[in-house]
DNA sequence: TGGAATTAAATTGTACACAATCTAATTTTA
DNA sequence: TAAAATTAGATTGTGTACAATTTAATTCCA
């Protein structure tokens, strides 16, 4: 195999590794919030925009119903979120926090900057990978 | 929350869903070839050492023997490997290639180069990317 | 040397991911 | 406006990931 084509397919498993990496270093965080990383970023979303459609938090996730609908049931379930099914438009159906879900954010407001500091990241590396990586999935969501 | 402990947060969910991408541009090409994305991983370690323990490929994939079991045991479903107890020590498992699992490689062999067009990398995304990621992965695997 | 500690895989259980399909609601358009 | 097409979620089925535990084999070491 071709040195250059090589290097590529490894390219890709770094990603692929990295991302992995990065769970991992959420996890023993996340776990005494006993929420796991996409659940994480479900609640993020909905502290950022206080209620979102499936689709909305489908869009700004990349993840579809297939997904959502089992992991928004477990956050109901936790009591963090209510699914509400619109009355404007009775396919969609809307996602609101609870109180208990608002609260937990006081809870998770130290995540960031722990991971940060878990993950070792320079300013460098912030500053180059952020930017890059965007423009990759830019390219990839914009059609 | 403040800015800079967001954008950190930001940059986990860009490894998160840059990895979720890429892995969804190999998906076409590895369906051809009855592959996922982890399957083919193990293929690639495989085609370029020939025989590995679970623990070595555990190593090299960064994954453990609970994911690594039942994947190993629909490759060799799947007549493309041999899981063979080995002999100087009996807890440990040798994974061999079959003739067949030899022959995928030449099927696999500009999955590379069609990944990296699929992807639009740049050469100064891979040059920059590249080094910098397995830095972050280095960290964190050597002790 | 023989029991304790360690190690390698396998197993169990939970939670994603995602393709494919299904259902029900809404929009299009002939 | 009524049938066709589209859309939003839910469902089904397969395959990872990974923590925690188990089993069997090997190594340590008192």
């Amino acid at each position: 195999m071709k040195q250059q084509l090589k290097l590529s397919n490894q390219l890709c498993f770094s990603f692929y590794a990295l991302s992995r990496l990065v769970t991992s270093h959420y996890q023993p965080l996340l776990g005494a919030l006993d929420l796991t990383y996409p659940q994480y970023l479900v609640m993020l979303a909905l502290w950022e925009h206080d209620v979102l459609s499936v689709k909305a938090l489908g869009r700004l996730l990349m993840l579809d119903s297939g997904t959502l609908t089992p992991l928004l049931k477990r956050l109901e379930a936790k009591k963090l979120i209510k699914r509400v099914r619109s009355k404007e438009d009775e396919r969609s159906v809307n996602i609101h926090l609870t109180a208990a879900g608002k609260q937990l954010q006081q809870q998770a407001i130290d995540i960031p900057e722990k991971i940060s500091c878990s993950m070792g990241f320079t300013m460098e590396e912030f500053n180059t990978l952020k930017p890059m990586i965007d423009i990759i999935l830019q390219r990839h969501t914009a059609e």
